[in-house]
DNA sequence: AATTATATTGCAAAAACACGCAAAATCACG
DNA sequence: CGTGATTTTGCGTGTTTTTGCAATATAATT
């Protein structure tokens, strides 16, 4: 087996498990312990895992320690920026849940009129504190993981919503895969969302880039605007560049 | 489990419920007692919590006392120390908005298994910490007064809701003229409450008693508990005693 | 004051890890 | 094809990390 193909299934197995174990895979590879060190080693400088005493776990995967300070605020703060600039008077848009979409909230000019449709009550409750913006929580089932309401009802109520433009957080992106996710229902979710917007805007820190997980939401052709924290000219786009969407 | 794995946990565990129990985590990791100390006092050392005798307790929980700003605090804890009574193991609950139905939240028994639907955000978010409460939350437009969610849609699920009981806080409550209201949304919003719930509660600090305002929701027959934070046999609850309906 | 629950400390065994080395495989290039 | 360089891999050795246990100390409860 080669090294390449090693890293490969390294990485499925992490998306797929969001951990692994050293000793699992020296006897899944059949490989000594001293070869799945490097190869993880390895996988770390390219930024693909975080290691960890006994394995490795994956980046995607970072639990959102504490509520005080936000994870990678600045880079989030820098996204929302960006992301504001969309956002003109009279719109409609729909959002859903997550702290990135959260700073951006805050980040919209006062005087602002529109509406939000959203799934997130905290970004409803942030929302409510501009007066010309009309706000539409849609209801459901409450996740207690992702914060956002889901399920069935969710759907049938998004299905029946126009909106002019959809913001939404990232699990993962990947220059090939497109969007993917870990948990069957907020991929319906999603992919929900994006049938009832015109356009669609993936709001995405960096390291979230390059990573596909188990379940697909959509091609990477789905999405009109990828905002990111970094420059438009960095590198690590360069492989988004190439596909038809709007860099930010 | 991954070192690492066990401390997101806690974290996990301390963010939502603001306090751990050393011996609890021994239960729910399967670890001795040396580990789970050693792993908070790990996590003290990142800074991420304070440690105590018998386990841990949140840092932002400290330093953002936001809690403390709530008014008339004691009081709405002593109301939702009484409501927590009322509900039982299996209960389809149905629950409004405002800082009293939120204290109650807070106070409800850790392993409790239910149901709740809310027409709050709030209360959605903190009804999540629990584990085995199922949480839908029923969207439509959103309150910036009351930050509730509120108008048709609001009113057309509920409809199709048949809880066994509802909590709902007081804007005023009068002996003679029951239960008052001062916006025509809002009252329209109990209404429909009170109709799909077998029984209903009104949680009321008693600063509210004997007000009556300008739209009537209910007759006080119509209520089956009234909560205050005062005694029972306190004199000015007299005129309600001889009523028909329960006063905790 | 007595009893129980919780903490601390040092210690030892097991597991995981890092580093250097050498054999084997692969590659580079004349 | 051949020869030297490079990469890959496994092994041995010593180190570090992790964990539970026992003994002791401290805090809480009655």
């Amino acid at each position: 087996m080669l090294k390449k193909e090693r890293h490969d299934f390294i990485m499925r197995q992490i998306n797929l498990h969001n951990r692994v174990l050293t000793s699992d895979l020296v006897q899944l590879l059949n490989v000594s312990e001293d070869t799945i060190r490097r190869d993880l080693q390895e996988l770390v400088d390219e930024n693909l895992l975080y290691k960890v005493h006994g394995g490795a776990l994956s980046k995607s995967y970072h639990s959102s320690f504490d509520d005080s300070t936000v994870y990678a605020r600045d880079s989030k703060i820098a996204i929302g920026r960006k992301a504001v600039q969309l956002i003109k008077d009279g719109m409609v848009v729909l959002t859903g849940g997550g702290t990135t979409i959260l700073e951006f909230v805050k980040l919209l000019p006062q005087g602002i009129t529109a509406t939000f449709f959203t799934i997130s009550p905290l970004v409803a409750v942030e929302l409510a504190k501009y007066n010309n913006i009309e706000v539409i929580l849609i209801g459901g089932l409450f996740s207690k993981n992702s914060q956002v309401t889901y399920g069935g009802q969710v759907i049938t109520q998004l299905s029946e919503i126009k909106a002019d433009l959809c913001l939404m957080g990232t699990s993962a992106i990947h220059h090939d895969e497109g969007l993917t996710d870990t948990y069957w229902e907020i991929n319906q979710l999603k992919k929900a969302m994006l049938a009832c917007a015109k356009r669609t805007a993936v709001l995405c820190i960096s390291e979230k880039l390059d990573i596909a997980l188990r379940l697909r939401v959509c091609p990477i052709e789905s999405i009109s605007y990828l905002i990111t924290e970094l420059d438009i000219e960095n590198e690590s786009l360069s492989r988004y560049r190439e596909k038809e969407l709007n860099i930010l």
